[in-house]
DNA sequence: TACATTAGGTTACTTTATGTAACCAATAGT
DNA sequence: ACTATTGGTTACATAAAGTAACCTAATGTA
């Protein structure tokens, strides 16, 4: 088994996540808290309710966020970073770094 | 002009880059050091010539990388990081701890 | 009673992105 | 003349994402 293939598997198992589209943003956003479903989607309104959706049950599926019931009428959910999931936020915090130094 | 908004908007712009498939790995491989088309193909295996090009004309564009053809024949292309690209490529550098620790 | 609203979806359909495999141009080696 | 090498490109198939209308359960309003 060699180390380097496998850390190199790794990464490439992450950026499968991170390089998927709008989770990057999804976790960025849920940095700053517990979010609604309706909260994500209007804290990133070009991000559609289908996709929203879609992306979260993959994010609740690779146990990056867990997704909890109300019991509030109309029905509410909040969707909360699991350990991984705000460890994962964490490493994203240089690229918005980096996005204030380089994006015009 | 609301400084939260600007910074979401710059965020958001840096994840169309790093949340597109294969720049994430792509950026990652080149921190080892510039690298040649045929390397970057080898590297990561799954990626396809096809893409591959695509890829590097894009990251090309948004100056992330630079493009250096040789005089050898059969030509020989190296592409290397930018310091815009560098600085991106440490910026990725805790997601692939995050991989080491949290990817079974 | 009937109708509208709200939250969090789902469905059907269109458009875009990515994958696959064959092909190409220039040069060098046999 | 034939073959290999590098760094592509092309045409076509499949998968992912975008769009807009619809749904369900409950509650509020006329």
């Amino acid at each position: 088994m060699d180390e380097v293939d496998d850390i190199l598997l790794k990464v490439h198992k992450t950026f499968d996540i991170v390089g998927k589209k709008w989770n990057g943003m999804i976790i960025y956003v849920l940095m700053s808290g517990p979010k609604r479903f309706s909260e994500l989607h209007s804290s990133i309104p070009s991000l559609s309710k289908r996709m929203l959706n879609e992306r979260m049950k993959e994010l609740e599926e690779e146990e990056v966020v867990v997704r909890h019931v109300t019991n509030d009428r109309p029905v509410r959910i909040e969707y909360l970073l699991t350990k991984k999931g705000y460890e994962l936020g964490m490493a994203l915090e240089p690229i918005s770094k980096w996005a204030i130094k380089w994006i015009k």
